[in-house]
DNA sequence: GGGTCGGCTGAATCATGCT
DNA sequence: AAGCATGATTCAGCCGACC
C-alpha cells in the first residue's frame, strides 16, 4: 500500500524507525555513549569524524575450556558480546556497523579494524564489499604472545589491522614524515613489533582478574593515531571497552568519543579517562613536520639577485646545462634548437623522465667545480624571509657551500 | 524441458559439461599438468592429495604507471591473469577453484594459499564458507620489499598465508617438533622473516627480465612443506607458476603435482625441475622426530622387567601413588577405595585436571628420594628396541637418573 | 684479486593545488 | 570538472664496472 503525504506528519507506526535524536559530536566529544553502536551511530550526522578506530568481536568460536601442560586453566574470552550463532550473522553484524561508521566519517577519513583471523577476512571483504579502499594491512607482531600449549599450531603471534580509506580516491592524511622519524628515519613498514597489554597498564578488577579479555596496548594506538590524525581531530571508537583510544587520544591532543554497550565498562572507562593524562603543550605534539612551507618562485632567485640573469645551471652529472633568464624560466640551445621554460619543465627535457623536480634537478657550479643544487639557494631564501637566524651549524654549512662559488651571499629579501 | 534417461546414453549435447577424462595422481606425480586449474582438478579423483599450496590471481587492481624518485618505471603486475572485472568476478573464481581442492584432498588434508590485502580477505572468507577450518593465519615478512616511492601508505612489507584443514575436527599434520628445531628450540610463530626470491634463484628469461612476475622464495616453500607434510606425501599447486613448490617438495622427498595455464610457463617448471636436485638419503629429510619413534605400551616395561609388578609410582610432589600391576594398569587405594586404570587414566584422577600424560606425571622414587618420569624408562626402552646407541650426553644423562635407584638396568628386548 | 661505488630492481591498488 | 603546473619521493640486496 502506498503511503500519502499526509501520513508523514501523523505519529509513527510501530513498523517506522523510532524518530532519530541527534547527537552533536562537539557537543560529546571526550565522553563514552553508552548503548549499542549501530543505534547511536545512527544519531550522528554524516562525515562528521575524522578517524575511527574498531576493536569489534572476534568471534572467537572457542570449542571448549584450554589447559596449559599444567594443567591450569587459560582465561579466554567467554563474554556474551563474542558469541554469535554462524558467519552469517556475524556478516551481517559486520556490515550493519561498517555502514553507519562510513556513514559517519568524514570523506576524506579513514578506518581502522583490528582483528583475528577468525574474524578479520570476514571485516575484510565486508570493508571492500562497502565501498571503503583499503591503503594497508598492518600486522601486530607480538613480543610476548601466548604460546600454543598443545603444540598443534605456529603460535598466534600477531593479529591483523586494517587501514581503509572511505573512498577510493579521497585524500586522506598520514604522517609520513612524523612515522619515518619514530622509526629511526626508515619509512614505517606494515609489520609492528609491539608488547601485548600487561603490568600496571592491564585494568584488573577488584580480585586482581582483569577487567577486560581484550584490552588493547596505548603503544598500539598512539602508532595508529599519530599515523592518520592531526592534533583536535575527532576520533571515533564504537568498540571502546576499556577506553584505551580515549586515553590514547587525550594524551595526544586529539578529540574521541566512545561508544560502549556494557554499562560495567562504560563506567570503567570513564573513571580510567577521568585520570588519564592529557599533554599541555601542543607543541610536544609534532605532527608530521610537512606543514606547508612558504612557496618561493623561481623568479625570487633572480630577483633578490641570488641567482644573476644569464647563470648556467647543471644537472648532477653536468651533461646538460641552462641559463637563467630574466622572467624566472631558463633556456638552453640556439637558433632552432632553441627551448625555454620552467625549471621543472626543462628538467623533463633534460632527463627524459616523465616529470622533474627542477629545484633538486638543477645545480650550480662553484669555480672548483662543486655542484649545488638550487633547493639549497630556495632553502636559504626562505631562512632569511621566516626572519629566524640560523643554527650555528647551519651558517658553517651556508658559508661552507657559498665559499668559492659565483653565487652572492644572499640578499635580505623584503616581500 | 525434461530430459529422458536415454538421452544420456547419445552423444553429449554441447550444453552437457564434457565426459570427465580421470587422473591418476600417482601416474602424474612429479609432473606439470597443462590447462585450467578447476578443470584439471575436476579429473582428479576425491581425496587424492594431501596437501595444497595455492598462490592464486591477487587481482591488483593497478590504476597506472608508478615511477621512483630517480623516475625509473616499477615493473608492475599487468598479466592477463591477475584481471578481473569485479570483485563478484573473483569471488566467484575464488569459491570455484577452491572447491574442487577441497573436493581433492584427503579428508585430513591442509591447504596453504598466499595473498595480499588485495585479495587475501576474500579468500579466507571463501576458506571459511566452503567448510575449511582456519589453523593460523601466517604472516611473511620480507626482510628487503620494496619502498613506498610516494610515502602514502606503509612500506607494504609482507604478504599473508593461511593455513587451514579440510573440516573443522579432522587429525591434519603438524610437524611441531621439526618447526620448533628450526626456529632455535622456540615454537616457530605465525610472523616469518624471509626475503623475497632475487639474486640466482630468481628466473630470467632471455633479456634478463624476470620470467615470473610474482615467483615465491623456495625458502617459503621449504617452511611450508616441512610443517604441514610428511617425506612421500602428495603435494598439488594449482597454480603452478614457475614451479617453486615442485622444486622445494623435490628436494624435501615429497611428490607433487603442478597445474598451470600458460603454456610458456609450463615448458618453464618442466625444465627447472629436470635439473632440481633430489634428496638422495630418506634419512636426511628428519620428518618430525615424533611419529617415527615406536610407540611402547606401558605394560611393555612390566614385561621386560624395567618395572617390576608391585612397583610403586609416585607424582612429583609425592602426594599420590599408585602399584603397578603384571596387566600394564595401576592401581590405588584399598577397599572401597580401590581403583585402577591406566597411567594416564590414574594421573587424571590424581591431579584432578582434564587430561593427564601418565609418562610424565608418574615417577619411579630412588632409595635417596630421587623422582624420576617413567618417561625416562620408555626412552631408554626405544633406544634398545631401535638398536641405536645413545649419544655421549645421554648416557650420561641416563646413568646419572638410574644412579641408585630401585629399577634394574634395562635387560635386551625382544619384541 | 679484493674492495668500492654506482646502477638496477622487487605482487604497488603511491599527489596536490590552482585555474 | 578537467587540465595543467608544481614538485615530493626509496630500502635492501645483487651485480657489474672500475680501481
Amino acid at each position: 500500500m502506498r503511503r500519502r503525504r499526509s501520513d508523514r506528519t501523523s505519529a509513527p507506526s510501530p513498523a517506522e524507525p523510532a524518530p532519530i535524536d541527534p547527537i552533536d559530536p562537539d557537543a560529546v566529544a571526550g565522553s563514552v555513549l553508552a548503548g549499542d553502536c549501530i543505534e547511536v551511530m545512527r544519531r550522528l550526522p554524516a562525515g562528521s569524524v575524522d578517524m575511527i578506530f574498531a576493536d569489534p568481536p572476534y568471534n572467537l568460536q572457542l570449542a571448549g575450556p584450554l589447559h596449559r601442560p599444567n594443567n591450569s586453566r587459560v582465561a579466554a574470552v567467554e563474554d556474551a558480546w563474542d558469541k554469535f550463532p554462524d558467519f552469517a550473522a556475524y556478516d551481517a553484524f559486520t556490515h550493519a556497523w561498517m555502514a553507519e561508521a562510513r556513514r559517519v566519517l568524514k570523506p576524506q577519513g579513514t578506518i581502522w579494524v583490528i582483528g583475528s583471523y577468525h574474524n578479520i577476512f570476514r571485516v575484510g571483504a565486508a570493508i571492500q564489499d562497502l565501498g571503503f579502499w583499503i591503503l594497508n594491512d598492518v600486522i601486530w607482531r607480538k613480543t610476548n604472545p601466548m604460546p600454543n600449549f598443545r603444540g598443534r599450531r605456529f603460535t598466534n603471534a600477531h593479529e591483523t589491522l586494517i587501514w581503509a580509506a572511505r573512498d577510493a580516491r579521497t585524500r586522506y592524511r598520514f604522517n609520513y614524515k612524523a612515522l619515518k622519524r619514530l622509526n629511526d628515519g626508515l619509512q614505517m613498514r606494515s609489520d609492528w613489533l609491539l608488547p601485548i597489554c600487561s603490568g600496571p597498564e592491564r585494568l584488573k578488577d577488584g580480585e586482581g582478574r582483569k577487567a577486560h579479555a581484550t584490552q588493547k596496548p596505548l603503544a598500539l594506538l598512539y602508532r595508529v593515531l599519530q599515523a592518520a590524525t592531526a592534533p583536535g581531530d575527532l576520533v571515533l571508537d564504537p568498540f571502546f571497552g576499556t577506553g584505551s583510544t580515549g586515553v590514547a587520544a587525550k594524551a595526544l591532543g586529539r578529540r574521541f568519543i566512545g561508544i560502549e554497550r556494557d554499562p560495567g565498562y562504560v563506567d570503567l572507562a570513564m573513571r580510567r579517562l577521568a585520570e588519564a593524562p592529557e599533554t599541555p603543550d601542543p607543541k610536544l605534539l609534532g605532527g608530521d613536520g610537512v606543514e606547508r612551507e612558504p612557496r618561493i618562485a623561481f623568479g625570487l632567485l633572480v630577483e633578490t639577485g641570488l641567482l644573476p640573469v644569464g647563470t648556467k645551471l647543471w644537472d648532477r652529472q653536468a651533461r646538460h646545462s641552462v641559463k637563467v633568464r630574466a622572467d624566472g624560466l631558463v633556456e638552453t640551445g640556439r637558433g632552432r634548437n632553441a627551448a625555454f621554460g620552467s625549471i621543472h619543465q626543462m628538467g623533463v627535457k633534460a632527463s627524459g623522465g616523465p616529470s622533474c623536480n627542477g629545484w633538486t634537478f638543477w645545480h650550480t657550479r662553484a669555480r672548483n667545480g662543486t655542484l649545488t643544487p638550487i633547493d639549497e639557494l630556495r632553502r636559504r631564501l626562505r631562512a632569511e624571509m621566516a626572519e629566524e637566524p640560523l643554527t650555528a651549524a647551519e651558517e658553517d654549512a651556508a658559508e661552507e657551500n657559498a665559499a668559492g662559488t659565483d653565487i652572492p651571499a644572499p640578499l635580505s629579501v623584503t616581500t
